[in-house]
DNA sequence: AGCACGCCGACT
DNA sequence: GTCGGCGTGCTC
């Protein structure tokens, strides 16, 4: 496999290191030659930061991509100005894999490694103002006003300042106007500066110096002195009392966090005496944002049936690249994870596993953080910049070699991947939409393992269908795994008919009579209720009773949604917001209800039906904190809520054995979206819900209220009946050229005029219809929300054969023709964006 | 994406 | 006469 790792990797003599092409976060599809300065060739290789002069104005930082000795024909390449680093950041491997993303992603090696690098990585230059050498206060010819005075008067001290400084200096809120005056006036000069974003995180630490440590009589001297001073020697007791220095004389090397005096209660003044004593002494050290926890020696222990899927695994491994675990809700797939992470990682290899956002706050991580320690680097969107750049620098340390993360955390410096695992692989978290690289991180991190020849495992209690073809069609190994721990039920189901008790006055607030019943139910036998209500499509908006017209946002083409808490419309697309209005915009009358059913609203009916009952919500408004998610989570397994209602958030990780009851309130609205994985997701969804309902003892209550009962979904859910869905929608797809029967790519253009995109929508379509490679073609089509941020959106959906070369040729024309369109003048405003595999 | 260069209108 | 509008082309 020599050629996956470059040709680059290994040390060159210096002669051929002359050139350096440097991928720069600029949306130009190249990487940029620049020359390596004899000086800097010693230090410097594939994936340093380095800074280089980019156009006339701008010093950018950009990452070595290739180092080679070939003059560029065209130019003359300009100096790399300085390395930032003393080890490559990023390795080949990584971007041999932003190369691959760009490709099959159509976007820029550069929005690759934008997403791939974690901001506080991402160098900032920052401008800063210094006195113009040549100018002179009594020769200049411009005079100064009173706020240009005060800067350069701060200049005459200090060598440099920044924009903030100098806003500061002179309390205005916008210092541009000064700067550039004084930059006419030829007194300073602009430059700019780079900053690393990233600080380590420094604890200050108090030890004994070096006299008192090392001989004892200096210490009993020291007592007697400070007898008279109880304050003093209450610090040098607390000292001593925790770091033993007597005993272990190397402990006084690291000493006291200087908080543990503080929150003591010593006092600081006395502290401070003895540091001025030469007694104590303080300095800095740089510790880990995380916390140290070792490992467990705790056994798994594996039943049966989860050894023999291991054994089915490590066996597909041997032949196949990835392998499939289908494994329905609680049937024990995080022990053989746990499992088969043990032996890469005893195996010298590294392992990431691959989770969705809201299955990362789970007590799933809790579990893995017991039994791997400190060994294990969790990687989460809701961390900081700098705590992800400890866990970035932990992995190229090697002290992670084990990382859980979210989707961007397949960009971490990887150098050798044993196993990638990716659980829920069904979910569509996984796949980023905006901004590029729009990439779907479960196929991309299958393409990672196999750049690291490593293999990947999909797990999933319900797996895409696009996984599930693949298993079925031998491409993935497949490994089911379908009885429950402990043989729990599967739940009982009851699908509710929500017209039917509408036409016999049955439903009250949108709950069936059935929904009522069987949560009264459960809370007259103590136990726990959990409401699902999707998300998409469905927040609450206001509607006009007189003329039946809606709020719509300014800037885009949706309803706005109505925030009863803020007493605020928002728009979900562009943020816009606005106060509740008085009175109808179209007609003027005051009667605006609110429709729909937000979490919000469910809540409230859920008061109002069963006032007794202690009711929480939980969606993005009320988990936004960090821990906001977790603290809902311990209140709910602590039983003092009853019913949780929930969107999508509620379907992971709830593992409460007091929940018997849950109850999907409207399951058209995932079935019935205009989307070919439509049934796909809803069986997914209902499925995973409803897996929530009873474990172990107790057989789980799950009612779906529906409009078509009679859908042939629902007979599948209700028997679990994964694989006959599965068999019925492939022969809808196949019929309708979908995936994963056809490759398909979306492209849609955006511009502020109406008629201008759509002819060039209309245009682009033409030409890509030119591809000659077998496809068929759709749109273009105004998209499903027709505007968004005041852009009007035409979208072209391209189905492509799978098999042979249709793609490649298809990728590579459509760049031309992006050119070409960028190229005429009519159409070059007009923004296109390619979705390759788009969700 | 920025940013410079360049060619046309409304101002001191 | 100039300042500045933004069309267009380039960035190693």
């Amino acid at each position: 496999m020599e050629s996956l790792f470059g040709d680059t990797y290994e040390p060159q003599d210096e002669k051929s290191r002359l050139y350096a092409d440097v991928i720069l976060p600029v949306p130009i599809p190249k990487m940029f030659t620049y020359k390596i300065p004899r000086n800097l060739a010693e230090d410097i290789g594939i994936g340093f930061r380095v800074m280089v002069q980019f156009g006339q104005k701008k010093v950018l930082t950009g990452i070595i991509g290739k180092v080679h000795q070939k003059p560029p024909k065209e130019y003359e390449a300009k100096p790399i100005l300085d390395v930032l680093d003393t080890y490559a950041m990023v390795n080949p491997l990584q971007i041999k894999f932003w190369a691959w993303m760009a490709e099959y992603y159509c976007c820029h090696i550069g929005e690759a490694m934008n997403a791939a690098l974690p901001s506080g990585l991402k160098l900032s230059s920052e401008s800063k103002i210094q006195l113009n050498p040549a100018y002179d206060s009594e020769t200049s010819m411009y005079p100064l006003d009173s706020r240009e005075e005060v800067i350069l008067q701060a200049l005459a001290s200090q060598e440099e300042l920044s924009y903030e400084d100098c806003e500061r200096l002179l309390g205005v809120k916008s210092i541009h106007g000064i700067i550039k005056s004084l930059v006419i006036k030829e007194a300073i000069l602009v430059f700019e500066k780079v900053k690393d974003k990233y600080s380590p995180k420094v604890e200050t630490r108090i030890r004994l110096t070096q006299e008192y440590a090392t001989d004892k009589k200096a210490l009993e001297r020291l007592f007697q002195e400070i007898a008279s001073k109880p304050k003093q020697e209450e610090v040098i007791l607390k000292y001593l009392q925790e770091i033993p220095v007597y005993q272990k004389p190397e402990l006084n090397l690291k000493g006291l966090d200087k908080k543990a005096f503080t929150e003591a209660g010593l006092s600081m003044s006395s502290l401070k005496t003895l540091m001025k004593n030469n007694v104590l002494e303080e300095y800095k050290l740089i510790i880990s944002r995380f916390e140290e926890i070792s490992e467990s020696k705790e056994e798994i222990v594996l039943s049966e049936e989860q050894t023999t899927a291991i054994i089915q695994i490590k066996g597909y491994f041997e032949e196949k690249h990835v392998a499939l675990l289908h494994g329905i809700t609680g049937s024990g797939k995080t022990e053989i994870y746990i499992q088969l992470i043990k032996e890469a990682l005893e195996s010298g290899s590294q392992v990431l596993l691959l989770l969705p956002e809201i299955a990362l706050t789970t007590h799933l991580v809790g579990r893995l953080k017991k039994v791997f320690g400190s060994k294990m680097g969790v990687y989460h969107s809701k961390f900081s910049d700098n705590e992800r750049v400890e866990v970035w620098n932990g992995v190229i340390s090697g002290k992670f070699p084990l990382v859980i993360g979210v989707r961007s955390s397949i960009f971490l410096p990887f150098d050798s991947l044993g196993l990638v695992i990716v659980d829920e692989e069904h979910e569509a978290s996984f796949k980023q939409y905006d901004p590029a690289p729009r990439f779907q991180a479960r196929d991309a991190a299958i393409m990672l393992a196999w750049l690291h020849q490593a293999k990947t495992l999909l797990g999933s209690a319900t797996p895409s269908f696009e996984s599930f073809y693949n298993a079925r069609t031998k491409k993935y190994g497949y490994v089911p795994l379908d009885r429950r721990y402990g043989d729990a039920q599967l739940p009982a189901y009851h699908i509710a008919d929500i017209l039917k008790d509408k036409k016999k006055n049955l439903l009250k607030l949108e709950m069936t009579r059935l929904m009522r019943e069987k949560i009264q139910e459960a809370l007259n036998n103590q136990e726990q209720v959990l409401i699902f209500q999707n998300r998409r499509g469905y927040s609450p908006y206001l509607v006009c009773e007189d003329c039946g017209v809606s709020p719509e946002c300014e800037h885009c083409d949706v309803t706005l949604t109505y925030h009863q808490f803020a007493e605020e419309l928002r728009c979900h697309y562009c943020g816009f917001k606005e106060k509740v209005p008085k009175a109808c915009h179209a007609c003027g009358s005051v009667k605006l209800v609110a429709v729909g059913l937000g979490t919000e609203r469910i809540e409230e009916s859920l008061t109002l039906l069963f006032p007794e009952a202690r009711i929480a919500r939980m969606d993005l408004d009320t988990t936004r904190s960090k821990y906001g998610y977790q603290r809902l989570l311990e209140e709910f397994g602590a039983g003092n809520i009853d019913i949780l209602v929930g969107t999508q958030m509620i379907t992971k990780g709830l593992d409460f054995e007091k929940v018997t009851v849950v109850g999907i309130l409207d399951a058209d609205r995932i079935l019935f979206f205009p989307d070919f994985r439509a049934g796909e997701r809803a069986f997914q969804q209902i499925t995973q819900v409803a897996g929530r309902a009873g474990r172990r003892e107790k057989k789980g209550t799950v009612i779906v209220q529906t409009r078509q009962p009679d859908h042939h979904i629902y007979e599948k859910i209700v028997n679990g009946n994964y694989k006959k869905f599965y068999i019925e929608d492939m022969t809808e797809r196949q019929k309708f050229f979908y995936p994963p029967f056809v490759k398909l790519i979306k492209i849609s253009s955006r511009h502020k005029d109406k008629n201008v995109v759509e002819k060039a929508a209309r245009h682009l379509h033409n030409l890509l219809n030119d591809i000659q490679v077998k496809k068929i073609m759709l749109g273009p089509e105004k998209g499903l929300i027709g505007k968004i941020k005041n852009q009007y959106i035409f979208e072209t959906l391209v189905k492509l054969d799978k098999s042979g070369n249709a793609q490649a040729v298809f990728k590579h024309d459509l760049q031309l023709i992006l050119e070409e369109m960028y190229a005429n003048k009519e159409f070059r405003s007009v923004r296109v964006v390619v979705d390759v595999d788009p969700y």
